[in-house]
DNA sequence: CTAACGATTCGCT
DNA sequence: GCGAATCGTTAGT
């Protein structure tokens, strides 16, 4: 039921952030337990990717948890506003990550709009990858966790949709590469 | 030490 | 549809 180390050390990145729409994402934090189903991925590969952080292999101290083995968070400050969180994934020393784009509550949904509140429409609880993190209750605190421990992991629930492809958001800076088809929606 | 810049969201027009 | 908010990270002096 819980994913295991082996599902996140797979070495497409691409191939894992298509598959990972339908999984549950579960947090225990602060003594509230939350799980939302991921509806919206994409991906980001280290490498030949330059809308990675760690693109040409750039390794600084924020990038550091990208280098480690497939299976632990990865979350950052973005617009000195949001914290996104990301899935590391590939072995040790290939800094590949999924970001998790959108969430549909599962469990704790009382919780989650409670840590969002004052919400005005409740169907925007986890809708995006700022507002998810908050309703799960995830900030930079809980940055480099291992996935397979009891604070944030992920479920298979054996979910399947039908998934649309399309070109990440928000990475105009990142030229060629804005244009790969690396987002994954569910319809 | 300094300065530029975001893997976004929300409110207002 | 547009623009402000807001601060840690990064690279360069």
């Amino acid at each position: 039921m819980k994913l295991t180390a082996d599902y996140y050390q797979h070495d497409d990145v691409v191939a894992i952030a298509r598959d990972l729409v339908g999984k549950v994402l579960c947090t225990n934090i602060a003594g509230k337990s939350c799980k939302g189903i991921i509806t919206e991925t994409e991906a980001y590969n280290g490498r030949t990717d330059k809308a990675s952080h760690a693109y040409d292999g750039r390794r600084t101290k924020r990038t550091e948890v990208m280098y480690a083995a497939g299976g632990r968070s990865y979350v950052y400050l973005c617009y000195g506003i949001h914290n996104l969180f990301n899935i590391v994934t590939n072995k040790e020393g290939l800094a590949d990550a999924v970001l998790i784009r959108g969430l549909e509550p599962l469990e704790g949904v009382a919780e989650m709009i409670q840590r969002r509140s004052p919400l005005k429409d409740e169907r925007n609880i986890s809708s995006g990858p700022g507002t998810l993190t908050i309703a799960m209750g995830i900030d930079r605190e809980q940055n480099n966790l291992d996935l397979q421990g009891d604070i944030i992991w992920l479920e298979d629930h054996k979910l399947t949709y039908a998934i649309d492809q399309s070109a990440r958001i928000g990475i105009d800076y990142a030229g060629e590469d804005a244009k790969l088809p690396w987002r994954f929606k569910k319809r």
